[in-house]
DNA sequence: GTCTATACTACGATAGAC
DNA sequence: GTCTATCGTAGTATAGAC
């Protein structure tokens, strides 16, 4: 069966806006990519922005379907966090859009110039949710920005990256080199030396 | 001594391109915003593009001025990390655009659609010999991409970054406990169990 | 649901007066 | 060195035929 065109829209909008953002897009070209003309686009998105939140809505909803469960299986800490780390990579890793649409969106905020589409509110709190799980499940909200750097950045880092590795990001062999590197990193690096004394650390 | 015309644009022009990027900042705005009609800025600046990989001059040059020093004098593998590091936070919570300017100009490396000033080579030059001063001091291609994830993005990370920790992410007390944290994970975490093993290309 | 045609605005960039 | 005026293109978005 092959996809709609709304779905090839979506296809053709992640990959487009991944690579150069919100406002290097035009609707113009995504419509001919997908095959169209640009004004049958806006038949099926209304706006360049609902566009984009669209976008952003089948991202999330692509980590969730991977984080979800692996945060829902009862555990240890330890165990937890590492079937969480495996499955956060493991989302990532699966298209190489996501890192990157989910790296913009934290540093884009504001590029709607007027007027967001109220589903924007909404991807974002799901986002949301999702950060205060990985919270919880590892105590200092600094290991969670480290955890992002360590996962979403890298696989959003694109030629620059492999350049700094010498070798592809994608390559099953390079995610499950990161898979171990981010695990040794938060289980044996951060959890007690540099986050415990400030404030109250579960243990 | 107040700053001159050029001056004043590139300070204008670095707000807004971290904020919204390379294609989301128009000639107009960022004319406007220092006081000048927009002609006058193509009197400066020849091009957008120019204008732009003039701004990434300033920020390379910024984080050169941190990093060198700290590299260049002698001392053991851990005193030189740690130095190095410490340098390296200090550059990029010096001035909250230089982290976002960085991690953009990472992940837009296509943004200029054709005929890319010759000036930007020299950029990227200078920034990949950076990464590779890092490369040598950790060993590990992937604990620098960590290092990167652990320090451009977090200060890179905006509103994002302050909902995740709860509080700023410039302020003397959150850059210094980076720098705990950054360091910490290096010497502790990365360097023994995740990078040494084995294997290259399993081909 | 896709098309052509169009409205209106903003874009980067240039020419030339002052 | 800054200005006004303008060029050509592309931007988002709409109207209406088929």
């Amino acid at each position: 069966m092959e996809p709609s065109t709304r779905e090839k829209l979506l296809e053709v909008a992640e990959a487009r806006f991944a690579q150069r953002g919100f406002a290097g897009v035009g609707m113009r070209e995504v419509a001919l990519a997908a095959g169209l003309g640009k004004s049958s686009l806006f038949h099926h998105f209304p706006s360049k922005a609902e566009l984009y939140v669209a976008v952003l809505e089948r991202v999330i909803a692509r980590i969730e379907a991977h984080l979800l469960p692996a945060l829902a299986r009862p555990g240890d800490a330890t165990a937890q966090i590492e079937r969480t780390v495996d499955a956060l990579i493991d989302a990532l890793a699966e298209h190489p859009s996501t890192a990157r649409l989910l790296l913009r969106s934290l540093v884009e905020d504001d590029a709607f110039a007027a007027g967001e589409p109220p589903e924007l509110a909404a991807v974002e709190a799901r986002l949301a949710a999702l950060v205060g799980r990985f919270t919880a499940l590892l105590g200092a909200p600094d290991a969670v920005q480290t955890l992002i750097g360590a996962t979403v950045y890298h696989f959003a880092s694109g030629e620059f990256g492999e350049a700094v590795l010498g070798g592809p990001l994608f390559s099953a062999e390079a995610v499950a080199r990161r898979k171990r590197e981010v695990k040794a990193l938060l289980l044996h690096g951060l959890a007690a030396p540099a986050s415990a004394p400030k404030e109250n650390a579960p243990s």
